[in-house]
DNA sequence: CAAGTGACCGGGG
DNA sequence: CCCCCGGCCACTT
């Protein structure tokens, strides 16, 4: 459990945003600290995940209520962090529907042209031919 | 109390 | 394209 007020706000703040992102798509810990206002965070939006409650808790954000397998690494791969945990974060994102393709080292790779769901784009980078990213109109 | 680690990221070599 | 390094900050040893 957070040791203060401000580290729970922080978790609470990283909870929320999380359940922006929509059913089916996927975005990174470095998008969801740059939505916070903290883009130099992403490990610490790790660290919240990595306490999130279990359903069970009986707190309003627990595994159930937060959609924390949509939550990759930037490269769009899941990190072995436990014993099948990537494995369970897969099949997570499978039964949503996204697709997820696992190589011959273990690891599992999202597509982000396809399922990336990064609202937020920084500035500065325009003009560019970036097709993808159309900003659903929900 | 100090040092190490980590569900990360971006930049430089 | 790959590897290494600094930064960030909570939590562990």
């Amino acid at each position: 459990m957070p040791r203060s007020e401000e580290a729970e706000a922080w978790s609470n703040a990283v909870y929320a945003a999380i359940q922006e992102v929509p059913y089916g798509k996927v975005t990174s810990y470095g998008h969801i600290a740059l939505l916070l206002g903290e883009p130099q965070r992403p490990r610490q939006v790790g660290v919240c995940l990595k306490s999130l409650p279990n359903a069970e808790s009986g707190l309003h954000y627990n595994s159930a209520t937060v959609p924390w397998q949509r939550v990759v690494n930037t490269k769009g791969m899941i990190s072995h962090r436990g014993p099948g945990s990537a494995e369970r974060q897969a099949q997570a994102l499978r039964l949503e529907g996204v697709e997820v393709r696992s190589d011959s080292m273990g690891e599992f790779h999202v597509d982000f042209s396809r399922y990336g769901w990064f609202p937020k784009h920084l500035p500065s980078e325009e003009g560019d031919g970036e097709s993808e990213d159309s900003d659903d109109s929900e």
